[in-house]
DNA sequence: GATGAATGAGAATTCATTCAT
DNA sequence: TATGAATGAATTCTCATTCAT
């Protein structure tokens, strides 16, 4: 319900804004609270501490965002329609959040090691879907069974998040999405030519 | 040449150490100066400013990683070869020096956007030298030539990076050369069976 | 009466055990509030601001006190009588409402000047007594009348005041009212053997 | 040597002026930097932080008016002389140093019980020597040995105290030292005639 | 070249108080 | 009366950088 907690709501939003223009260093709490139309102390009502934010930022944008993926995915058959479905779903998701995209590329990575923790902690709940489908693959004789599964899912995982930042440092200048196909296609067939 | 005299040196090493032990934040230039055993003003005396440390042990460390990269790989004939030779290159530089892993992997990228650009810029050298592989592989008629080279590069260097900084956040507790033909044969030839 | 209010009471109780219990300084409205089983707002209703709990908590508990030692003393005749029981007293009140007692000798001296000001108008009530006692003993030719009276009520103020915070500084690990006679043989005839 | 450490000593004076004038609360570091002709981060190579700054205060001064008590009382032989003495260098000093007046008799008992931990550590240096002049007086049969030498301590210290609380408290409108012969008299032979 | 004492800008957080309900 | 969510002012301390020696 959008009613729910109306200001905790405002302040992730405008969290999520403020960061993106001005990096995670640059966002003082109180621009942060300007943004959302609220005062300072208001934050701390909802907020433990500043990083408590950042994180709940992710938390809630992230939670969304797998939440759609696995939608998404559990329409699909194999474990290939659902790989191709999951990379779909992170461009098409990104694309459309261009703020978004900037946080999760850039500036969530400057946080201080507790925090990254924790947002890795968030992380793993998306890392676990892909470990789903290769475990799929695998079993439905699709995927190889050669290779330690974690490092074909650190290969999947790595290479959507490098095409990704690749894009958000470029200022987002092109369509994402229409390397969904080739990113596809490189992933399942390598980049060897036979 | 500028970068022989022995404070530079003592600089850099202390920089990396303090910055792998200490963290980004906490490495304060005082904590930086004393490793090195110079006096805090010292320090500019060598360096515009502390980014510019930052930079430099970005650059130097690259630098030589990139030099032995480039060497390793020059004395092989197919891109295949070399890709897995840069592979073996990487992974085998970054589980020599524990430190510098952390730091690259890790603490450098928790600095501000400008300093992330040029250190991007440094990067750039690297990409170039993954680019050049590719290249020869298309060239060669082995890579193929139906996907953008750039997306290529981008599963090949997202996937090696992924799987040093996992790596890297456990602790380096395994060893990471253990898995460069396992990641080499993923990217060839893909994660599918057929 | 006002005064007679329950909420009134409950306040001030609960603002006595608040600041006894956590000093003076980690004793928000809010925790006094809670204490009291009433919102913040309601504190509000019967005080105008958060100085006014603390000097209306002294005014009621030092009103008591006062009025105490009055009746006790009134059933004394001579000045050295009165001058014992007054000591007895001060003793006894404080002894039985440790809480009271960490308050008046700690944590109300922590508080501004304003309220030290009002702090002292309440503590003057309690001067006169003593400077009555006092009085009387000078016209029955009891007590020496060749030092100002204003000394000598200083003397016995300033020697129960810091037996009693030394009392409470030992955290009241002594019986404090066994100290009665020797205090008030002190005062009585100095610490001089003849 | 007065130029031994002068920030140090700058900041020392500064501190005991501006608390005086603007009280503890209200004494914000800035200020007290603004004072001594430093700036605000130069406070922190001398003390560790504000409160530290404070006890700072009280040791050096309170060490100076010790070591000067003792010096005068050292040149008499009777325990009644040397309380005499006491007496009489306490008022004085106190006199000349109005605003240490201010800081000691109100201020710094504003402090956390932290702080006042620390003070009282100093403290007891004082009290130890006000000891001293009693254990004297009564070896040598002066001083009464039927009452616990420390609540006689108690006495002493109180009155003193008190007489100059009252004295800052009336703005030091009257010549304290004045006083120094009736508190001596009191003490010795208490406020009975006979 | 080398030193290190001095500088001073910059920001998160608390908590007494208000006021719409 | 009573509530409690919202307010926003106010201040310490850190640390990159400078510059007189």
């Amino acid at each position: 319900m959008i009613k729910e907690r109306p200001k905790y709501r405002q302040i992730i939003e405008a969290a999520v804004e403020v960061i993106a223009e001005n990096g995670y260093h640059a966002s003082q709490v109180s621009k942060i609270a300007k943004r959302a139309n609220v005062a300072d102390g208001t934050i701390y009502l909802y907020f433990k501490n500043k990083e408590d934010i950042l994180i709940s930022v992710f938390r809630e944008k992230m939670g969304m965002f797998i939440e759609k993926t696995i939608e998404a995915i559990n329409e699909k058959e194999t474990a290939s329609e659902k790989l191709l479905t999951l990379i779909e779903m992170h461009y098409n998701q990104l694309s459309e959040s261009p703020h978004l995209a900037i946080v999760t590329q850039l500036e969530l990575r400057q946080s201080k090691p507790e925090l990254r923790k924790e947002i890795n902690r968030v992380l793993k709940t998306y890392l676990n879907v892909i470990d789903s489908i290769i475990d799929q693959g695998i079993k439905e004789n699709d995927i190889r069974n050669d290779v330690n599964p974690k490092i074909i899912r650190q290969m999947v995982f790595g290479t959507i998040d490098e095409t990704v930042t690749s894009w958000v440092m470029k200022s987002q200048r092109y369509p994402l999405v229409e390397q969904v196909n080739a990113v596809h296609q490189l992933l399942t067939y390598g980049l060897f030519k036979k």
